[in-house]
DNA sequence: TTTATCTAAATTTCCATCAATCATCAACAC
DNA sequence: GTGTTGATGATTGATGGAAATTTAGATAAA
C-alpha cells in the first residue's frame, strides 16, 4: 500500500551502484514487462526460465511474484503455477465506476486545496494537452493526461486515496485499452479535462467532482464502443 | 487482490492434514497475530525467531511478510528489517473518509439490487443488532455489525469494491479502535444502522448512501472523542 | 566531552539443493 | 469404447547455509 522510495546511491570511489534488494528490482521489472505487454494477460509465468533470464535465482523472483499477486497483477494457483491476470468486461464494468468515484473525489478535494501556483502549473499542462489533442499526438496526449491526473491526485493530498487510484490504474492497464483511438475521443477527452479545470478554477468542488466522474465513465464508454466496432470489422 | 479459498482437506487414513502452501498459512497466522495485537504496531519482526516459533524456515516466512507488506499491514525497510505498520491520526483522517465513500457506494448499489429475501435476511440481522445494543453486549454487537456490513457489500455485487473495503478495514483494525466503548456510541450506531436499513427498504439509494457515509464518519468522530477523553484522564 | 574510525556481531538477502506435488499418458479393467 | 489406476517427468514449495549489509560497540583522535 505504501509507496516507498528506495534510495539508490553511488559509491563515488568505486563507482559501484549499491543495489536495492533484488526482489524489489525484479518486482519492478516484472511490473513493466506486464505493463509493456511482454507478459500478456493469461500467460503462464515460467519461474525457472524467467528468473534465469533476469539473472536472479528463484527465491527473489518468487518474492516478487508474491507481491505482484497481492497487487492483483498476477494470480497464483497453489502448486499449479502463476499467471498474468486477465480482465474481463465484468471487471472493467466494476473497476471504472470505482476509478470514477475515487478520481472524482480527488478532483473534489483538489478544488479547495489548490493554490494559485498550483492552478498556474495546471494551466500549463492543459495548454500542452490542447496542443496534443490538436495534433492528434496520442502518445504525448496520453503522457500529459497522466501528468494532469497525477497532479490532481497530489493536490487532493490524501496518500491512501492516491495509492488506491494508482493500484487500480495498474490493474486497468492490464487491458491495454486504447480508448483514445476511438474516433473523436481525444477531442472529447480534452474538452472534458478543460471543463474539470474550469470548475477547479471556479472553486466549484462538487462540479469538478461530477465532471471528473463523467470523464472517466466516458472513457469506459469509448472503450466499449471501440471494442464493439472492432468486433464488427473482425 | 483476489481472495482465494485454499482447500484444507484431511487424509482420513493417516489423519495427517495435507497442508496448503506454508507461506499462505504463515500469512494467515501473521495476519491474525497482528489483528489480535500479539504483534503491535511499530513492533520489529524478528524473521529468524518468529519463523522458528511458527516452525517454518525463513523462506516461506519471508514470502508471507512480502505479501502482508504489500497489503500495508507491515512495512519493510530494505536491508534493515520489517515492522508492523503504525497508523497515525493523519492516516485515520484519510482512511475513514475513504471507507465512508466506499461503503456508502455499497449501500447505494445494494439498495437497487436487494431482493425481498435479502431484505428479510437483513431484517433478522438488524433485530439481533438491536438486541445487542440493548444489552450493551459490545462484542456480539461488533460481530453482528460486521455481518451487516459484509451483507451489504455482498449485495452491492462489485467484487473489486468489496475487496477494497476489506483491505482498508484490515488496515483500520491496526488501530484496534474501540469506538463502541464511547459513551452512548453503541445506541447511536444502532440507530444509524436502522436508518440505513429503512432507506434500503424504501429503495432510496441516494439516502442509503448518505446515511452509510454518516455512519462511518460518526465512527471516526466517536473514536476521536474517545481518544480525547482518554488523554484527559491519562 | 565529543567526534570519527574501525571491528565484530547481528540481520537481511540470496543461492543451490532437496522434497512434495501436479500434469501427462500409458496400461488395464469394465 | 470408456473410465480408472498407476508410473514418469516437470514444476512448485521449502530448507539451511553462504554472502552482503547494517548496527552497535570499542578504541583512538580532536
Amino acid at each position: 500500500m505504501y509507496s516507498i522510495m528506495y534510495t539508490k546511491y553511488i559509491e563515488c570511489m568505486s563507482l559501484k551502484v549499491v543495489k536495492t534488494a533484488l526482489y524489489i528490482e525484479v518486482t519492478e521489472q516484472l511490473r513493466s514487462m506486464i505493463a509493456g505487454g511482454v507478459l500478456s494477460p493469461g500467460a503462464w509465468i515460467d519461474e525457472q526460465k524467467l528468473a534465469e533470464q533476469l539473472g536472479v535465482s528463484r527465491t527473489p523472483f518468487r518474492e516478487a511474484i508474491r507481491i505482484l499477486a497481492s497487487e492483483g497483477l498476477l494470480r497464483i494457483e497453489p502448486r499449479r503455477g502463476c499467471y498474468v491476470t486477465e480482465l474481463h468486461e465484468k471487471d472493467l464494468d466494476e473497476i471504472f465506476p470505482l476509478m470514477a468515484m475515487l478520481e472524482g473525489r480527488c478532483a473534489f478535494e483538489a478544488t479547495s486545496k489548490a493554490t494559485k501556483q498550483d492552478l498556474d502549473a495546471l494551466e500549463v499542462l492543459h495548454k500542452k494537452l490542447k496542443a496534443c489533442a490538436k495534433d492528434k499526438d496520442i502518445d504525448r496526449y496520453y503522457a500529459v493526461n497522466r501528468e494532469i491526473h497525477l497532479a490532481i491526485q497530489h493536490l487532493a493530498g490524501n496518500e491512501w486515496l492516491t495509492q488506491m487510484v494508482h493500484d487500480l490504474r495498474r490493474i486497468l492497464n492490464l487491458s491495454r485499452h486504447r480508448s483514445l483511438h476511438h474516433r473523436g475521443r481525444i477531442e472529447e477527452s480534452c474538452k472534458e479535462h478543460l471543463a474539470v479545470f474550469e470548475a477547479l478554477k471556479a472553486r466549484d468542488a462538487k462540479r469538478a467532482e461530477i465532471l471528473m466522474k463523467d470523464h472517466i465513465q466516458n472513457q469506459r464508454e469509448a472503450l466499449r464502443q471501440l471494442k464493439f466496432e472492432q468486433r464488427l470489422t473482425a
